[in-house]
DNA sequence: AGGCTTTCGCTACGAGCCGTAGCGTAACTG
DNA sequence: CAGTTACGCTACGGCTCGTAGCGAAAGCCT
């Protein structure tokens, strides 16, 4: 949506889309729901390789995920509108349909390959199987995130390796 | 440190201490700082409970933290300074060495505990040792994060045994 | 073509918060 | 009791959000 976001300003994002500020605000109710629009389209670029092993395939997407964490305008974004969500309930639920669920897809189509290839087993209640789905994605999205933010160092193969290798082998073992 | 974070102002928080909003610039150099040294404080509330096992005592600790994160100040405060650390380095260096380099004393202590038990091997390289506590502490750290304050759903013990049940069995079985 | 509605740009503005300057005053020290 | 230190208070500049009001451009309908 936009390249530099060197600051978080409705004048600047106005200046950078070469529209006026108020035109912003007839679009959006506010800052608030313009950002989680904007970083909504930006995780809708991620994509689960199919690289042949659930191992690859789990690697392949935190690494996608770290590359979209290091542009500037992702993780600040992202970090602002949590933030924020925390003292406003609304945005919370804009967060979750606009961009947790919609991301689940990701770990849904990795299960179902990995339950093709015979790697994990099926999973006969639904209700199991989507709270497996939440536990996998809360662990993947929050682990690459506070590694990538908080932690404050990078996700490298190394690191994606070490981590994958632990969240697979726990998934093949309990499983 | 305060009660009612209603809102993150320094005005706010000057009144609410009883003091002149001058007098907290006098002691911080800003509210970045006062913030990050607030939330220091609130972690180290956090203390690893000895009960007998590593499951048992990693499920302690979740929701020891997920209780903390529900205290509006604390998550409030811990997520907006993250959000300014992605735009300011100094910044991003204090919450490492006040927070995060801080709470990986957990990890250390838990492993301790578990290779005394017999759960976990002992690891003779001091740097794949130190990768792999990082590693556990982002994990843990990073999918409690998640969970609570981004998917914002509730951190329950079945939430914690779920999560300890796939952690520990991945690194019992990589070990 | 002409009128009508919608949309957008622009300027100006009020409000809230950060961080600072300047001055007065209380408390502590020797 | 003089000197230093720490604090309170008011006022202010600067930045940002979000809104109001007016004018212009573009599409639509007949």
């Amino acid at each position: 949506m936009d390249l530099g976001w060197s600051k978080l300003t409705m004048g600047d994002v106005a200046t950078r889309a070469g529209v006026a500020k108020t035109t912003l605000y007839r679009r959006w109710a506010g800052k608030n729901e313009l950002v989680v629009d904007a970083v909504a389209v930006l995780f809708d670029e991620l994509e689960l390789p199919d690289l042949g092993s659930l191992m690859a395939d789990v690697e392949g997407v935190v690494l996608q995920f770290a590359a979209l964490l290091e542009r500037p305008e992702t993780k600040t974004a992202l970090m602002a509108v949590v933030a924020e969500s925390t003292r406003d309930d609304a945005l919370r639920g804009r967060i979750r349909s606009a961009i947790v669920d919609r991301q689940k897809r990701l770990v849904l189509v990795g299960r179902e390959r990995a339950q093709a290839r015979g790697e994990l087993p099926y999973e006969p209640d639904p209700t199991a199987s989507a709270r497996h789905t939440d536990l996998i994605f809360d662990v993947v999205a929050g682990a690459v995130v506070h590694r990538a933010l908080v932690s404050a160092e990078p996700v490298d193969e190394a690191w994606a390796r070490d981590f994958t290798l632990l969240i697979c082998t726990g998934l093949a073992a309990t499983a």
